[in-house]
RNA sequence: UGGGCCAUCGCCAAGCGGUAAGGCACAGGACUUUGACUCCUGCAGUCGUUGGUUCGAAUCCAACUGGCCCAG
């Protein structure tokens, strides 16, 4: 009896691939797509390579008739409006940086898909992602390293739960990006050569602020910039606008380069100081997701951390603290660490665990 | 309005008679499946104004305009 699988397609090579893998390797496949959000300009959006909207479909449907397998289209825009955009900008007004393709990875691609491939009897969901899923010695689950760490993309897979986990594939990250593409070409599928999709997929023009503005009653206004001892430099947009360790933008001459170091939205103020101000050894998260354990049990660890998507990772000490958040030390001070970010503990080369930073 | 000082790109600033450094800011691009960071490229046909000296002036001289300081 054949495994049966639903893919998350997205129109992209990665998860076009995906499908191709899973059927050559004697999976029952089935093609989704999930309509997330409504675009405003197709065309536009398929230039930009944009990930999940309407010219998408069309590129998925037309890979998964290549390959012959069913194909289904999933609208999920609710799930992603209250999951993903909602929370992505009730954080900006809380003067936090939000990552939203961990969200939408959580809340999204993996909980409502799930469950709604589980209710047409599938086994398994999968997706283009370059990682691999990894049962531990402890019968735990947990995502490791693509085996192109260039390309990896476990950072952004903290949050699935151990269920999630445990009906997921994902055969791409056997692979490097190189013999994805040769893959795409050797089986003929039309998105060989689509360029990589980048960018928030809600927001292809790239315009945060005015996304926020359309989507918000009340969002904060101008306010000051403030040094560290409080002497007000400049005025400023609105903390909507900026995040920890940014400099472009901020419109501020001061004869060398200045950089956010906090943003203060009880005062509307966004802190300014100089490149080694916005170094720290230190961070707090909650929500944290353990993923290779099911917990710390009182016992602090050892792990590599990574700040945000692009950071290599440094090592650190964690330890859960008694109001029930982790702190975790830095041997060495790390740039701009930034509340609402995620951090991603490493063991080796899977996740430890992960939570978003205070 | 007696004396002194200063006026060079949006900001700071080099230049001291030989044909406008640099930094910050800004713009564009690269990088990047989050925000950022980083990197690359661009950015004064002109030196407050008007005259003068000189082969040649942002650089010297004069007046004017504006600003600062000290006197009163």
């Amino acid at each position: 009896m054949k495994k049966k699988v639903v893919v998350g397609m997205s129109g992209g090579v990665d998860s076009s691939v995906a499908a191709c893998l899973l059927k050559e390797q004697g999976y029952e496949v089935i093609g989704v797509t999930m309509q997330i959000w409504q675009e405003e300009n197709p065309d536009e959006a398929s230039e930009n390579g944009g990930c999940c909207g309407l010219s998408a479909v069309d590129d998925a449907r037309r890979v998964a008739w290549t390959l012959g397998i069913p194909y289904y289209v999933m609208n999920f825009r609710r799930e992603f409006k209250e999951s993903v955009m909602d929370y992505f900008v009730a954080e900006y007004l809380h003067g936090r940086t939000p990552n939203p393709c961990i969200a939408c990875n959580r809340y999204v691609k993996w909980e409502a898909l799930l469950t709604r491939s589980m209710e047409i009897g599938a086994d398994y969901i999968a997706t283009g992602h370059y990682a691999r899923v990894m049962e531990l010695p402890n019968g735990r689950f947990t995502v490791r390293n693509s085996v192109t760490a260039a390309k990896d993309q476990t950072y952004a897979l903290y949050n699935l739960t151990q269920e999630q986990l445990k009906r997921t594939l994902m055969p791409v990250g056997d692979y490097t990006k190189e013999e994805i593409r040769r893959i795409a070409e050797r089986n003929g599928l039309a998105v060989a050569k689509k360029k990589d999709s980048m960018e928030i997929c809600f927001i292809p023009d790239n315009d945060y602020a005015s996304f926020i503005e359309k989507s918000a009653d009340n969002v904060p206004g101008a306010g000051n910039f403030v040094d560290m001892d409080g002497n007000v430099l400049g005025c400023h947009k609105g903390i909507t606008h900026y995040t920890v360790g940014q400099r472009k933008g901020l419109n501020l001459s001061m004869g060398r380069p200045v950089f956010v170091t906090e943003i203060r939205p009880e005062t509307n103020e966004v802190v300014i100081g100089s490149g080694d101000d916005v170094f720290s050894d230190r961070l707090c998260c909650s929500h944290v997701n353990w993923m290779a354990v099911d917990g710390l049990h009182k016992e602090s660890r050892r792990v590599t951390a990574k700040i945000r998507y692009s950071h290599r990772g440094a090592p650190c000490v964690i330890r859960e603290l008694p109001d029930g958040t982790v702190e975790c030390l830095f041997e060495t001070p790390q740039r701009a660490i930034t509340p609402g970010q995620a951090v991603v503990f490493y063991e080796e080369d899977h996740v430890f665990g992960g939570g978003t930073i205070l």
